[in-house]
DNA sequence: AACGATGAGGGAATCGGTTGCACAACGGTA
DNA sequence: TACCGTTGTGCAACCGATTCCCTCATCGTT
């Protein structure tokens, strides 16, 4: 198969190794190693700076393969996500994509649609894969595959979504959920509801807890749609609001997928936002300026909690077990929240 | 560092190798690589079978990274694309990952930002990464990474845009951009303006030229707003039109993205949809049919595009370089087009 | 009874790097 | 001058599979 000639020159077309790039040097391969290594004290030295130029004349690439199979290790983190065609996951994994480049790392992304089965099927995948670490935003209120990870002593931490006692980078659910029924609360609306999220993610029940603690501190009632993260439910709960009597006159939506279902729902009855109905969305998706009423939302600092993550899956040694950080959400004011007259 | 007793049996926690299960089996690494390669005559072997259930009895799993070595290929396919953030690049990744599983290979996403440097850097990483091939929907007319990758002889396949001799797997553009005109001039249309996208995208200009098509048939006059893909760029264009004397009464945007961006610049604008300006998207995103006024678009069947060009990468052999795939896409129509009166 | 075909299975090389250990050369210090 | 620390470098083992090349046993044929 691989054909080369007893002197170790190799035909036309096939890579050079490093073994090629010594024969070239005249020196062994463990020199060139060194040579090529930033970490090792020979790589400041000239003739370290002579290897290097002759493995750039040959075309030298090392093979990270073979370093993987020596290193036993990756330089590689898994992502899992519910999906990418959620926008706000694609930022997310944008963002860690680009803060594991920054640290040195690749990173492999996996989907597991908010199903348990497929979210363990593909982290296990990820991990088949040697990946050095996972970083998962699929976590569940009942565990799942975090406890499996947990248990099994993996290097993992959590995103947007916590569980238990792993590592986690999120965002402050619970003040953006106090932040945006403030927000309405300010503007004079007293019957305001929530579109609530699934119960399995923590990040639905902090945005309700802010939500609930905000009209505690008015004396308000809480009302509570149910449902998913999904535009579709959106429109569900959208039916269901216009069902309500008294119908309230604000609503805050768990994100801003939801929110523009409920905006698509309610304004194909006829109903005018936001002089009639005021809503707040969760995330600020690059969208949601740009609807026909741009939409109130709370922005989430991705770039932060992304590389967050990424600090405390490599410096897990420093961090304690069970570290959170928590970053702080804004309100962006926009149009589809009015002052009620 | 690897702690192995001489018998080479190894300390709790470490992860069974194909030795492990030589030595509990009592027979060699060969043929326990054998019976574990389905496609190895012993496979179908009762000894290949009780080898598999020692296997699993001490929990081995194989380690990918070494057969990856061994082997010189990574049964991985490297995908480029502008962004994941941009839905349909998310739609089509996911759905060439589940191709690409489904044939036994993995995908390995990066973005290119629509940047020709990024692209270029991305792309070797890639490859860097020694992936056994690349899809990209990135193509530029210009040619740019492709080119290289065609004179290096990387073998590699196009999606949703095209470009010289690569193979590619595309939606019939120039079918779906006439089908958009048609349907509006179908509605008694007469004047149809057109957000053209990005020169550079082959993508854009068939849509452009199917929409030529349409015009020239019926006898009328093109009206083309130039813009990129993003939403930005569809308010700029909704902009346009409306300083157009005479404005039109219809717009074909060459996609989902830059309509949704020109309805928020029109009907900010007070202007009605549809009964005022009726408005054509492309791609058929999740969001299309949830809009306010859901948008009438045109569906591109991207499970089959990116079906086809997973195949076209395996079956490279089989191929002719310069092969095309092309697949039809279909209209949806819904709230944003109307009848003339 | 001899022979070839077939299948099972072992030994060892191999993929392409990394790294522990050893050693030589050199400069500085006591 | 003897000794020691530093630097440069090579040898060889190693990571964990896959696969080529054999050997050996078994079986069916003539």
């Amino acid at each position: 198969m691989s054909e080369r000639t007893p002197e170790s020159t190799r035909e036309q077309g096939a890579r050079p190794t490093i073994s090629d790039v010594a024969l070239a040097a005249g020196v062994s391969k463990s020199t060139v190693s060194r040579a090529l290594n930033p970490e090792h004290r020979f790589f400041r030295s000239p003739s370290a700076a002579r290897i290097r130029e002759i493995a750039e004349g040959v075309g030298y690439e090392p093979n990270p393969v073979a370093a993987n199979l020596r290193r036993q290790q990756t330089n590689t983190f898994g992502v899992l996500v519910p999906r990418l065609t959620d926008t706000v996951m694609a930022m997310f994994y944008e963002e860690a994509a680009s803060a594991c480049t920054r640290r040195g790392y690749h990173a492999l992304v996996a989907t597991s649609h908010d199903e348990p089965e497929l979210e363990r099927e593909n982290g296990r995948m990820l991990l088949g894969r040697r990946v050095d670490g996972l970083i998962l935003t699929t976590a569940r209120t009942e565990g799942g595959f975090c406890q499996e990870l947990l248990e099994r002593g993996v290097p993992h931490v959590l995103a947007m979504r916590t569980f238990g006692d792993s590592a986690a980078a999120v965002g402050d659910d619970r003040l953006g959920g106090y932040l945006a029924t403030r927000h309405l609360l300010d503007l004079g609306h007293r019957r305001i509801a929530l579109v609530a999220g699934p119960a399995y993610a923590s990040s639905a029940l902090g945005r309700r807890a802010g939500y609930e603690d905000a009209l505690r501190e008015a004396g308000l009632p809480a009302v509570v749609l149910p449902s998913t993260f999904s535009m579709e439910s959106g429109e569900d709960a959208g039916r269901a609001l216009l069902a309500l009597d008294p119908r309230p006159t604000a609503v805050f939506a768990v994100n801003d997928n939801t929110a523009v279902g409920l905006l698509s729902a309610v304004q194909r009855a006829g109903v005018r936002v936001p002089e009639e109905l005021s809503v707040v969305g969760y995330n600020d998706i690059p969208l949601a300026a740009r609807l026909p009423v741009p939409l109130t939302t709370i922005r989430v600092p991705f770039t932060e909690i992304a590389g967050a993550a990424v600090d405390l899956l490599i410096d897990a040694g420093a961090g304690v077990p069970g570290t959170t950080r928590r970053f702080a959400p804004t309100l962006i004011p926009r149009g589809t929240t009015l002052r009620v007259r």
